[in-house]
DNA sequence: GTGGTCTAGACCACG
DNA sequence: GTGGTCTAGACCACC
């Protein structure tokens, strides 16, 4: 399993986790079951604090991604979140910024499109 | 000209001026050359900090979108950004960072696309 | 006798586990007298640490619940816990921090009574 | 505006705190619209780490309770939490430990009645 | 050994 | 000055 955090990016360490393990379990590299490092493991491999890679941890368990448990790690509880209408309504916020920076410059539909479906292809191809 | 500003989003206050003001522009209600509100003015009509106002604009200046003049407000410079290397692979993290979400949540291409254009044409129908 | 443990559930196994043994007596499918498995078994049976299901046997003799025989299995000494000061105190803080949950979400005195009366005719109810 | 924090309970300090304040709202001691310490001064005034209290204003913040933002402290957002099919749940899972503890130790139905109807006047009378 | 929590202290972004 | 994040190091409950 392969993590690597850009930490010149403005967000946060621990957001990042949370969003590569994410990506992680959408290229079917990680599976339902499968169990992850522990806490202390991950911080030390990815040469950060503990408490940072336990936060990464804690919000994935909140979500209800991850099942977190004393003495035997982590593992995947579910392969995907739950879409309901928070999540909709905050997804299209993201859309809509998105497709105003795009616009401003001078990205259109097509290219964007393109840009999107290259990145889904990227990560369905690297599934096994 | 009419900025909604979300107190409640976790987007700085500045950056969601910034965007704002790109929308604006994507929608023609902001020509080149047109003028903006002083700072000043800019603050108290939102009900935000005179240092957040001035950041919005200092950041659109410095991307070359706005000119600032001392105490007579702004102007309209150029109504798109550059779209260099930089600014590419900006994008391109960001619509990483999107697919991926979405992908997650069980959204695919098409609900994506589709989310995209219809925001694209929001945008363009709105423009007189 | 069947014992389910939650292990998504936050509260440790041990926890769980003295619980479970109390709704037992408390259903009356557990007499005094009755046997229990011997902490071995029960770790086999339930899948989980020999150390858990020691602890939550000792836990149970120290409120003098059990009488626990070196390698002999446990019995049912009393099928009630003693109510003294320091456990009525214990369990009036659990129904404020319940209370103040529950008001919270809305839920008032008729619903509460009523959730708790009817787990506590289910419990009686699956008396043989 | 009185928090009280039980250094000697198991309970996290940053979950006592978060229940402090529900409880707060709940006796209409805070309204919505109201402000809340900054996170260093509540820190200061319970004399815990600036962490601990950041956490739990984190976590009212995520259930939509407080509204937190930069440079302006926190404030009430919402005085109630949503009831979903998952706090049903967990409300249910709760009011069934409660109740399986009390029978146990000879608590019934009435008397259980009783306290929470007890603590629940305690809350409202102290509502101005 | 494992995760959970807390403290202390520092730095940064934001208003 | 405010909240947000990160680090370092410690202690505890649990398995």
């Amino acid at each position: 399993m392969l993590i690597s955090l850009d930490l010149r990016d403005q967000t946060p360490i621990y957001e990042q986790l949370v969003q590569s393990i994410k990506e992680l379990i959408n290229r079917k590299e990680l599976l339902e079951g499968d169990s992850l490092p522990t806490v202390r493991q991950l911080a030390q491999d990815l040469g950060i604090n503990l408490n940072t890679a336990a936060r990464a941890y804690r919000e994935l368990a909140k979500q209800g991604i991850l099942s977190v448990r004393q003495g035997r790690g982590a593992s995947v509880l579910s392969t995907h979140g739950r879409y309901g209408p928070a999540e909709q309504e905050n997804l299209l916020k993201k859309v809509k910024r998105l497709t105003n920076e795009a616009l401003f410059l001078g990205v259109g539909s097509r290219r964007l499109h393109a840009m999107i479906d290259s990145e889904l292809r990227r990560v369905k191809e690297s599934r096994i």
